[in-house]
RNA sequence: GCGAGCGUAGCCAAGUGGUUAAGGCAGUGGAUUGUGGUUCCACCACUCGCGGGUUCGAGUCCCGUCGUUCGCCCCA
């Protein structure tokens, strides 16, 4: 077949999906709006040395999965892997520190990162974040945290559970590596190869090793929790000591390690055992270096993101019904469909839901249609209709059906109102 | 980037080398020329993702390719 597809990774989500979106975005810009989050939309492209710097050359993100490309005056390029960066940098570039103060910020859109797609991971996916920039206060991380879990509370998901970890400073995490090395080295040659692999290169990352053996080797290497400074151990105590006032239930994971070189202090994800491999549905923490390191001045933050796609995956699973039309307009004759158009159009003037059968095929078909629409109320105009200027209003719950006359509609819009909600209801 | 599975209609599918490609859902028309959710009838794949090969013969076997799924790596 000729027919041009949307590309390895990349997916249209459909109307019937699209609803789903609409929830999560609302649901957002409600909790987020009323804590004083305020929306930001940066690029989609910005200059490759913006992530090189932002997330780590070392890292896999930008090693191996960025979206890099030269354009035509020759500069390099890359769609967004994550958006911390970017939003960083518009912080910085329109000196929004100089406001003074804490900055709250969200934002939500798409990111690519060139990988091999599976379940609840594309080429093209979403991401929902919030960064608070500008304190250093460990209440800040808590806020941070109890807005992402409202959120999905809100949303009604459930099974929903949070590791946190603290990955203290850079220097401590300098330190703590030399002893994880230290203490795998003599075990080198037991470890699996992408272990053996990463003893060099991010020896942090050996403890999140899915092989039996490495993990039985990994028992019991140092915790990093042994190994903050004792500011980070009181930053990491007060943290837990807020969460646990708001009653924010979590798992302590001293193996929880963050792919991104910016993370300081307090790590955490939230994760779903519904979906598979990537179980992470919400990913963040602080990164205190960031800022400085993008070129602004010395600015500690806290932030998360949540993954649209996996979130979108959960809400499916536990369903819910697609939102159906108030009224289905059947109608049969010239007149009579002329004017069922317009009482269509004055039906949603006055902030009712109605769909219009275009078929012109005989009503018994429209009425089979209506009924499959879901909706409440089927409104039938025929010609005896139209000579009148009535309609029949057929309640398709309860068969009951009624005329009334076109003109009255608006002053008995309340009273459809009330009734359309009491079926609703009644279902 | 690596490993494994899958690809038959809008959707779910049977088919495991012999020729007319089951069935179900949805859809369309009719029984029912103005009253649905039940029922009945009819219609709905010159073709099995695409390209090549093996064979007298391929949806079925082989190779390639694209897509997809699951896992690894990694992450949201």
């Amino acid at each position: 077949m000729g027919a041009i597809q949307a590309l390895r990774g990349t997916r249209d989500i459909l109307p019937e999906e699209v609803s789903y979106w609409q929830r999560v975005e609302t649901a957002a810009r409600d909790i987020l709006g009323r804590s004083a989050y305020r929306e930001i939309r940066t690029p989609i492209f910005e200059q490759t040395d913006l992530f090189e710097r932002g997330i780590g050359e070392a890292t896999d993100v930008v090693g191996k999965e960025m979206y890099t490309f030269k354009d035509r005056g020759d500069r390099s390029l890359t769609l967004r892997p994550e958006n911390t960066a970017g939003v960083i940098r518009a912080f910085i570039e329109h000196h929004l520190h100089a406001q003074g103060g804490v900055m709250r910020l969200w934002y939500t859109g798409p990111m690519f990162r060139y990988e091999r797609p599976q379940a609840g991971r594309q080429r093209q996916f979403h991401q929902l974040g919030a960064e608070l920039v500008g304190s250093p206060d460990p209440r800040a991380d808590a806020e941070v945290i109890a807005i992402a879990t409202d959120l999905l509370q809100s949303l009604g998901l459930k099974a929903l559970r949070m590791d946190l970890n603290s990955v203290g400073t850079i220097a401590d995490r300098q330190t703590y590596r030399e002893a994880l090395v230290a203490y795998f080295t003599p075990h080198q040659a037991e470890l699996d190869a992408d272990s053996q692999d990463r003893l060099t290169r991010n020896p942090l990352r050996i403890l999140d090793s899915k092989d039996e053996r490495t993990k039985a080797i990994a028992q019991d290497a140092p915790s990093i929790l042994d190994y903050l400074s004792p500011d980070s151990q009181k930053h990491f105590d007060r943290v837990r000591q807020l969460l646990e006032d708001l009653g924010i239930s979590y798992q302590l994971n001293p193996r929880l390690v963050r792919g991104l070189d910016y993370y300081t202090h307090t790590a955490f994800e939230i994760i779903s055992d519904d979906l598979g491999a990537q179980s992470t549905v919400c990913g963040g923490g602080r990164y205190d270096g960031l800022v400085a390191e993008l070129g602004g001045p010395e600015t500690p933050a806290v932030g998360w993101a949540i993954g649209l796609e996996r979130l979108i995956l959960l809400l499916q699973q536990q369903s819910l019904a697609a939102a159906a039309v108030d009224f289905y307009l059947v109608s049969r004759g010239d007149r009579a469909e002329a004017q069922a158009l317009k009482l269509a159009q004055t039906l949603r003037q006055l902030g009712f839901a109605a769909e219009l059968d275009l078929s012109g095929s005989a009503f018994g078909k429209q009425f089979k249609r209506a009924d499959r629409s879901g909706a409440v109320a089927c409104l039938i105009l025929g010609d005896a209709e139209a000579d009148s200027e009535t309609v029949q209003i057929k309640w398709l719950k309860s068969g009951e059906q009624e005329a009334i006359a076109q003109s009255d509609l608006l002053d008995k819009a309340d009273d459809l109102r009330r009734r359309i909600t009491d079926f609703r209801e009644g279902a």
